[in-house]
DNA sequence: AAAGAAAAAGACATAAAATGTCTACCCACA
DNA sequence: TGTGGGTAGACATTTTATGTCTTTTTCTTT
């Protein structure tokens, strides 16, 4: 699915214009994407978690020339599904 | 964040009441739920995909009884953040 | 609907990170 | 108030994450 198929889908579940589904839809990813840059976690109940992770400094490969680089200590995004999600699709 | 957080911040940003940005919100995370069991990702250019991913059968333990469980085969919710997101992180 | 731009997926070897299980407890949401 | 979410523990195995390149897919504009 695409941004716009679950665009059409929601507007059409919900009764609520298209315009409003995308404008809520972009608003909801901007949202999260600037709660996790200052490190504040997103809870969804019964859908699951965005959380900031630390990664550690690392030895990785630059494999295409088989060389090492040192990666430094960062943050990624991580999502946590919920229970009731995971138990969806076992 | 809470749910009702992310609610009342797309609401404020938007201009969208909190009724329509609830139910928007719900029927995006229920949609996404919906699409992954239909094993049908979900790509969301500039935040992430939303995937299905195979988790091999496994040997775990239960530590409490210090006994070997197999947990078989079966599919998990994951999400791979974007390029964008990873990179607002670090 | 088509075109074009750009994001995203997937492949490679290997060190680091995550995974799974159960139980008990606490917190918080609807 | 009921129930979901988060946390901790052990440990052996599985999965991820690195850069670069090519191909595919998404998404905006016309």
């Amino acid at each position: 699915m695409t941004k716009a198929d679950i665009v059409n889908e929601i507007a059409k579940n919900t009764g609520i214009s298209k315009d409003d589904v995308l404008k809520t839809v972009e608003a909801f990813m901007e949202t999260v994407k600037v709660s996790l840059t200052k490190e504040e976690n997103v809870y969804l109940r019964g859908f699951g978690s965005f959380i900031v992770k630390k990664r550690a400094k690392k030895t990785a490969r630059n494999i295409s020339k088989n060389t090492t680089i040192i990666i430094p200590e960062h943050n990624i995004p991580a999502f946590k599904p919920s229970k009731e999600f995971v138990a969806k699709l076992k």
